[in-house]
DNA sequence: GCTCAATTTGAGCGCTTGCTCAAAAATGGA
DNA sequence: TCCATTTTTGAGCAAGCGCTCAAATTGAGC
């Protein structure tokens, strides 16, 4: 058993032109850039370099690409956060690492400063709520991804008894939400780094103020 | 000299069918509600009850309605913000029962449960440059206001002498983009309250912790 | 080299988009 | 009453939308 083999392909007739891992990532970072609604099928077709036909043989609707894509995104914010997690050796200093790496929002040269997430669970919520619910859930699990961390800093005695881990990984992913759409504005290349450094000093001075 | 009059009229031939200032309110509702890319004209004529010659001799363009949709909503913002500083105390005091007021975010029957200006901050980044200018420029005057009051605060000796008012502006934004952002999630009615309380007491703790 | 299923292609469908403009309707002032 | 002026109307344009599907292309297995 190949990790990468297709299993339902009996006889390979003719592969794939293009790798589809390489494809979902165009089609994320594309939604993440533009958004559901500002982005066309002419974009994702120029994009992924495939006719119509091809990303509807393969995703079913703009919908199905959008919904794939979103799902590739927290994957990767995923591993993200478990990197910071691994390498840091108490869980607060992970955590406070991780609210440190937004130091350098403004610098890197991702598709968006913000988050594919946030993005779509604002823009999605009036128009496509089957969509929106999709990005809600999967901003639960990183969610929940955090609480889970408080819940080890408890248990390793990093924290207090009386600290709520699930108070604290809504008030993470709010702090980090709030540092990611001040970045969107123009001109806060400045701010937003001391931004995550007093996230990530409230994080490590959560012992004794929580 | 009238209040309302609209100066540059010498005869009025025909009054407009529609009061000004309630399609613009209506116009901002829709934009505030669905967005920008996802609201069509067509949208828009049957809220404002308006046929598009009608839109267009008004407003110009679809970008137009926004523009002027987003200034009608900032505007009611600052007085809104203003409304609290008045009615408090202290400044400090003012600023946390702003603050405080977002408890109730999620049981409002507003268009959004997010700030017009964040959504379009974030929206139009990649694809409508101009008007996301105006939408950034708008919320940096928001932070102005923010920063006057922790400079006022200062002046007041109600903050040490080295706490830096335009942080404080640029942090208490991040928070309140957080905390909406957060609560654009399904299910979260009982979790926005203790972030927004969590917030107001952080701002009421600022002169100890700064 | 042929077979044949998987994949790609792209013309084009019906519909919607943002927008225009000439004609109609409305009303204060003469 | 009728003029002058403004506002409303709405048919309709060119372009773009999401999407379909029959035909062409590909390449591994025989």
């Amino acid at each position: 058993m190949n990790l990468s083999d297709h299993s339902k392909v009996r006889d390979m007739a003719r592969k794939a032109k293009h790798d589809s891992d390489d494809t979902l990532q165009k089609a994320t970072n594309l939604f993440w850039k533009q958004g559901y609604h500002a982005t066309s099928l002419k974009d994702l077709e120029q994009t992924l370099d495939l006719g119509p036909g091809s990303i509807y043989a393969q995703f079913g609707s703009k919908a199905g690409v959008f919904e794939a894509a979103l799902k590739n995104y927290a994957d990767s914010r995923q591993a993200e956060l478990e990197r910071h997690i691994e390498k840091s050796s108490s869980v607060l200093q992970g955590l406070a690492s991780y609210a440190a790496s937004f130091r350098t929002l403004c610098d890197r040269d991702a598709p968006s400063v913000s988050c594919m997430m946030m993005k779509s669970v604002t823009e999605l919520h009036a128009t496509e709520p089957a969509l929106q619910s999709v990005a809600s859930d999967l901003l639960d699990a990183t969610e929940a991804m955090f609480t889970a961390q408080f819940v080890r800093a408890k248990k390793a005695g990093e924290l207090p008894n009386y600290a709520d881990p699930h108070f604290l990984g809504a008030w993470l992913q709010s702090e980090i939400m709030g540092i990611r759409t001040y970045a969107q504005k123009k001109d806060t290349q400045s701010t937003v780094p001391k931004l995550a450094d007093a996230l990530a000093q409230r994080v490590l001075a959560l012992p004794t103020t929580v």
